[in-house]
DNA sequence: CGGAACATTGATGTAAATCAAAAATTGTGG
DNA sequence: CCACAATTTTTGATTTACATCAATGTTCCG
């Protein structure tokens, strides 16, 4: 896993298109793109933490194991996230690519030292922080209060928010599994809550990977606990 | 709500007591320290967000609320631990005193002007960001993944090694509903793992807020997810 | 001392997990 | 490009862990 990783890095070359979007979204100075394909892994569970990224194109599942197998994903990283900030010391998570992916790598030692000096790097590295809390802190009360179907609308939400949308419809990179794992729920009642959220007229699903939000205002209310009669 | 925070801290007094004790704890400066009683309310969702806090003594909880009254209790503070932490605009969560508490308030201003200059008190502050964010990712597996009684032996295990013990047992100030809401449980169920943990000699209840850590390994086992027979 | 709040225990219900096929989709080599 | 295997998704039947409902017991505090 870890040779993967720098199999993948060593075949990358330099580059400064992280640069050459816009100026805020990538402060960091030159950095190194790499390329991954479905499955394959960036960076796991206590290899040390050398680098942070951020998305270029693509999706990156980030998660934590238990021993026995029982996953909980904690992001989908879409283009524009930062991934891998680690304070010190080795990966609490691994991170996936869902689909053909492309990152930009940074060597953290090369932010230690600007975040020192420039303002406008400290600003962003805390924008990233404190935006990856508040996250968490949705994520901590969808897990632990919500109903499987308000889940699933809070998912949608989310994802309506977070992705651009093609023609009418929402990508759906990751599979069924991802979504429960990411939910707390299991991969049956996932696929049954899409079921019924199109039989209700919430949505609809062109296909397995593509999803059109019918109604996003009800949908809305029934990611945040307002609809009472929810099966 | 807003009102009693002010009455707070109106009442309170210039101090330096926080740089008394240990000076990397406290590279904030000075600040006002605030006591509180218990169920006194710190700040509320939805207040502007013009402090940050240094616990001195006592526990909060943090919580966020849904419409319908459901509650997710983010995180228990404790003395020596920062909250109230927020990048700009408006509290994502309120926070009440469990029993009589005191802490420390820093204008969030005074931090932005010094975050700038002194190296000392960014580092203090990433490293109190990548604390948070890693408490929540533990906290997002055990609300996603772990049964009621894992969830119990992960919260004993925690509290075993974040606060220290009174002649061989620790204090659980806060009640069964509050840990239910951590955990994302009902209060039964909390209150029937109890009794099975005590049964089964995990622990012992000298009474029903003070707990004794009987076999501490075989806690952090079932924490872990490494007893498969825990009903 | 008496009442309110909190904790425990018991009985019952139910949302979601698990077990089990079938259907659909995706990938692969001929 | 098709056939066939592998994987993923959907749907159905059943179980179960935990919630809810309901007393009863206990602690706390004026």
């Amino acid at each position: 896993m870890l040779a993967m990783h720098s199999a993948a890095e060593s075949k990358a070359r330099r580059t400064n298109e992280a640069n050459s979007k816009e100026e805020t979204e990538a402060p960091f100075g030159l950095g190194v793109v790499l390329r991954l394909k479905p499955n394959e892994t960036l960076f796991s569970e206590g290899d040390a933490a050398a680098s942070f990224y951020q998305i270029k194109e693509g999706v990156i599942r980030s998660f934590r194991m238990m021993i026995d197998g029982r996953r909980q994903i904690i992001s989908f990283s879409q283009p524009g996230d930062y991934l891998g900030l680690e304070w010190e010391g080795d990966r609490a998570m691994t991170a996936e690519a869902i689909i053909d992916t492309a990152v930009v790598s940074y060597p953290r030692r090369h932010l230690e030292g600007r975040a020192t000096a420039d303002v406008r790097v400290q600003n962003r590295m805390m924008a990233v922080l404190f935006g990856g809390l508040h996250n968490a802190q949705e994520h901590l009360v969808m897990l632990g209060r919500q109903t499987a179907m308000e889940k699933l609308g809070w998912f949608l939400v989310r994802l309506a928010r977070s992705s651009r949308m093609n023609n009418g419809a929402l990508a759906l990179p990751m599979n069924r599994t991802d979504i429960a794992d990411y939910l707390g729920l299991s991969m049956e009642t996932v696929s049954r809550g899409f079921s019924l959220l199109t039989r209700e007229g919430y949505i609809a699903l062109p296909d397995a990977h593509q999803v059109c939000i019918r109604n996003f205002k009800r949908l809305d209310a029934l990611a945040r606990g307002e609809v009472p009669t929810a099966h």
